[in-house]
DNA sequence: CTATATGCTGAAGCAATGCTTCAGTATCGA
DNA sequence: TCGATACTGAAGCATTGCTTCAGCATATAG
């Protein structure tokens, strides 16, 4: 015997006392009449509470009922709202999506896509959140975000990464220094430490025989164009940062000094709710046709 | 395989989460891990949502299980306030009593236990409304009153009555024909027609030889009294209606002519809230304190 | 006033549910 | 590598809640 009413059996409350009688209510829920009277007991007997009076042969609620019925209620109200968000997250019409880009990738490569997604799904709820690629790296893995559009880093055991973008960075030096030596390149003007961009350049140019040695940091791209434009040093940067206008750079050489990777990345064993799913859907679409 | 979750599988959600594992939160609710698992699997299965990922070897909660944890908090919330509803209305510490009287009775005999009981059960709603007795009755055979306390009526077949108090009627005249002849008596100043208090007055002075014909109406007992002092008829009121200070009215004859009975009726066959039980109980005693 | 329909009751039987136990597997930490 | 921890899954069992069906009391029609 155990103690709490059932969902049905507030059920076959309400249908008792909107309907007006049992059997009638027996024909809304769907049941037999004996059922239902089983149940209407069975809820009397759980609460400790006479819910109902003979007269004649049909029963009448008594006030304990009615007052029982709008508790009723609004356990249903709440349940029927629990079902309705279940329905909408199902069809993926509703749920938190928690992204986290890096600004190259919020702004230059699927700021049409988020625009888009908003339109499309308007009742999703995007959240997303800019920062660098490292930070954003260390967010997911503290499970802030469901999903990051970053440079893949080198280390991931434990991330789900897809390529979305392959993008060169060249290298940019000052207006006057257009095409020197690779030797005389330097001091350089680059992200901060920790940034995957910075540490692939410096790689690449070492491994080349270039000094990396760093005068000045900013994470900001806009920021690092302008302190190489004003002369303070050179820079790797791809060239979506380096070349808008008004004061685009011009490359050393032609060719890039490496490709870094931006890609979709999720931690691990981690089933994508539908929105997400969508989201990412609508993201490597866009890629497909930003590289195409 | 039922459609919706039920209430202790969304315990065992709000569980898991709270408790950050599985396996503690069978500990919460006291299950086995095993039928906590079946739980969580079951309720997905009936959402059709995945609500848990494998992380290692404990299951963390996806964001889906995050915002149906919500809702879920929402019903269980709603839930126990059915609860606690329960538990107020059969300890009787809550609930609604409807109750009618008659104004003799709210005022002159019952006034000080209303009051006494607002006092003692300051939880309980009670809806007192004062009317004459035909349409009390009218009203409680309508279900709009738990009970009232009113002139019995003489068609009780549906109700169930329990006297309370036995009231004395006397006849009044005006000022200076106190001690007139019984023929003399008349005319009357008196209730409506379809009063009890009025029929009783009628059918007994009737059978006396006395001509009930009637000159004046109100239900307000206070107006025919003023009516009565004023020289415009005679009339049958309680004494407590008639002789109040200032203008009591004086007897016509010593004796009481009628004695009416105001009673505690309620509807046959419908069983009293724990609420309702007490107040009856307080009017009941009140009613022997009154006539002793 | 009988005959029939209606509204609820209660026993018997049955299928589904949800629990426990117990024997696993996978993971984590020492 | 070993034991502790966290979950899984099969087997078994008690409970629940349904259906069917027979029955009773009440209302209604003839």
């Amino acid at each position: 015997m155990s103690e709490t009413p059932t969902i049905a059996q507030l059920e076959y409350l309400l249908a008792a006392i909107d309907t007006g009688s049992w059997s009638s209510g027996a024909i809304e829920v769907g049941v037999t009449p004996s059922a239902f009277g089983q149940g209407i007991r069975e809820l009397e007997n759980r609460l400790g509470l006479v819910l109902f009076d003979k007269r004649g042969r049909t029963r009448v609620p008594t006030t304990a009922a009615i007052g029982l019925a709008d508790h009723a209620r609004r356990v249903m109200g709440a349940y029927e709202g629990l079902d309705r968000w279940v329905r909408q997250t199902r069809e993926g019409e509703k749920g938190a999506i928690r992204a986290g880009m890096i600004d190259t990738a919020a702004i230059h490569h699927f700021g049409d896509a988020l625009m888009r997604f908003r339109t499309v799904h308007p009742d999703l709820d995007l959240r997303l959140s800019v920062s660098p690629s490292a930070q954003l790296i260390d967010e997911l893995r503290r499970d802030e975000h469901d999903v990051i559009i970053s440079i893949e880093p080198v280390d991931i055991d434990d991330l789900d990464c897809t390529k979305l973008v392959a993008e060169p960075v060249y290298v940019y030096g000052p207006d006057g220094a257009a095409s020197a030596p690779v030797q005389s390149w330097g001091p350089w003007v680059t992200f901060p430490e920790d940034s995957l961009t910075r540490n692939l350049a410096a790689q690449t140019l070492r491994s080349q025989g270039v000094t990396f040695n760093v005068v000045a940091e900013s994470s900001q791209p806009a920021v690092i164009r302008e302190m190489v434009r004003l002369g303070m040093g050179w820079t790797v940067l791809p060239a979506v940062d380096a070349e808008s206008e008004p004061h685009a750079l011009r490359r050393a050489v032609d060719k890039p000094i490496a490709t870094r990777k931006i890609s979709l990345i999720r931690l691990r064993d981690r089933s994508p709710s539908l929105a997400l799913q969508r989201f990412i859907a609508m993201m490597m679409s866009e890629s497909l046709g930003d590289s195409g």
